[in-house]
DNA sequence: GCGACAG
DNA sequence: ATCTTGTCGC
């Protein structure tokens, strides 16, 4: 029983005939990604135009893998309200893998989008914060490029841990973690992460004065890296920019609810 | 070969 | 991602 293969709670498997399959798609994906703006509203400094934002995460239920809530939030800018939320109960395929997460999670994403879509399209967001990262990734096509390519929507990728890429020293963990630390003294400094290679992968971006632990911002895709940055700390009341936030908070609280509903019926 | 590794 | 209370500080 030696196996390099990864296998999920309800049996799929992942094995390396099944990885290059997903790189090639990746790299096939990537021919259609856009790193310049192409955005429907302007870049000067109001963001003149820019209404509504979107956000989505996926929270998943403690002691299983499989089951999870995938959910959608609208904002408004400026003021950074609560317009729409949307979530869904899903099960997934796969699990997760570095490098691979969009093949776990970009169907249910996916789903939410074109579901807002058809029903209320006036509040459709301009952009959508992935949590996620999008061209910073070893194939330069994480989630957010992904789910931006696909929904053929503007995305921006953020993460919250850093993702090691085979491009040198200065992609490696321990540079990026001490740098990093280094460079961003205060709210709105970044970093960009470039490899050896020339690639600039994306930034590390310190949220706030107050917020020691950077972010990590990528390109999606319709964005441009230094829009992608100045839309995220525009969004950003704490570390975690709202849209994504607000996400995050949305599927938690269902999550909470339905432990209660459990609690309730076998009492 | 061994460890690292978005969520 | 998730398991988890208090605690130090502005």
């Amino acid at each position: 029983m030696h196996e390099e293969e990864k296998i999920s709670d309800n049996g799929d498997i992942v094995d390396d005939v099944q990885r290059e399959e997903w790189m090639q798609q990746q790299i096939t994906l990537k021919s259609r990604l856009i790193e310049t703006d192409d955005i429907s509203f302007s870049t000067d400094n109001e963001f003149t135009g820019l209404r509504y934002i979107g956000g989505v995460d996926l929270s998943f239920v403690k002691d299983n893998n499989n089951d999870a809530i995938a959910s959608l939030v609208v904002l408004t800018y400026p003021a950074l309200e609560i317009l729409y939320t949307d979530y869904q109960k899903v099960s997934l395929d796969y699990p997760y893998i570095a490098g691979f997460l969009a093949f776990r999670e970009v169907a249910p994403l996916l789903s939410l989008i074109t579901s807002l879509q058809s029903k209320q399209p006036s509040i459709f967001p301009q952009f959508i914060i992935v949590d996620g990262n999008g061209t910073l990734h070893p194939r330069q096509f994480g989630l957010a490029c992904h789910l931006g390519v696909l929904a053929d929507v503007p995305t921006i990728g953020v993460g919250k841990n850093f993702l090691q890429i085979d491009d040198g020293v200065e992609l490696s963990m321990p540079h990026v973690k001490k740098v990093t630390k280094d460079v961003l003294k205060k709210g709105g400094d970044v970093y960009y992460l470039k490899g050896q290679s020339g690639t600039v992968y994306g930034a590390a971006v310190r949220s706030l004065d107050t917020t020691t632990n950077p972010i990590f911002v990528s390109v999606g895709h319709r964005i441009s890296l230094d829009t992608a940055i100045r839309l995220v700390l525009r969004c950003c009341k704490y570390r975690i920019p709202e849209p994504t936030r607000q996400a995050d908070i949305c599927s938690r609280e269902f999550i909470r609810t339905q432990n209660l509903e459990k609690r309730q019926s076998s009492s």
